[in-house]
DNA sequence: TCAAAGAAACTACAGGTGTAGTCGGTCGTG
DNA sequence: CACGACCGACTACACCTGTAGTTTCTTTGA
């Protein structure tokens, strides 16, 4: 099973999940200016997703490039998983009754999903 | 907004939203032995929702009565927004996806669900 | 060659969380 | 009336998280 991601290590993720391997610092560029981190946060992030094994560090010189070591696709299955276990007894269908009722679901959305679960039937 | 409610204390509401009010001791009862806690650990837990403003409490004789002042389906619209914005850009689709993928939608929930986007666009 | 810039490693520290233990007061029973 | 059971209040403590600062080593440009 996949390790624990917090939110700010989910948002190095996210930034690795884009595009890899980059360094330390090239990560840091993408998140500094949208959340206000500074270079030694995202260090600390870093290493934190490392010891996790959640990324894999690989030696350029003197620096490291660091990449996902697991999918964005398989990461989100198990916490998706997880918190619909959690808060509604494993049922999607009471999710979606929530998120509708906070006005989440645009008609398009309902189209769309509409349109995934008659995929997902043939 | 709804104050954070960590897993533990989730636990509590859980009780407290099917009867309410309880006293420490009878919430105890009813997770302690699913729970594995002391009722030490449940009392913790009730102070630090009170504390939260999340339950309230009435005093009966030398004991509380706690009862929820967040109502379970707001409390769980909530949540529910922050994990799809948080995780999927706030897109309900493929979150659904996901779900899909992991074999968490059999062919009732797939039914179950169109039935219920029926009746939103009504 | 020598100093500045940069990189990782180590250290820090407060607030939240899981999981209790202990203290001090009160109520009921012998 | 005295003592034990029971209750809330207070205290504890380790680990996780967010958010860095400091140290130490190395590389590179003047």
């Amino acid at each position: 099973m996949v390790e624990r991601i917090s939110d700010a290590e989910h948002e190095i993720m996210e930034v690795l999940w884009k595009k890899a391997p980059l360094t330390a610092t090239e990560v840091a560029d993408r998140v500094v200016d949208a959340k206000g981190w500074s270079l030694q946060t995202v260090k600390t992030l870093l290493s934190r997703l490392a010891a996790k094994a959640v990324i894999g560090t690989e030696r350029e010189g003197r620096r490291f490039l660091y990449s996902p070591l697991v999918e964005r696709d398989a990461y989100l299955a198990g916490v998706s998983r997880k918190f619909v276990d959690r808060l509604f007894g494993g049922k999607v269908t009471p999710l979606v009754a929530h998120l509708a009722e906070a006005d989440q679901l645009s008609d398009d959305d309902i189209r769309e999903i509409e349109e995934l679960l008659k995929e997902l039937k043939g």
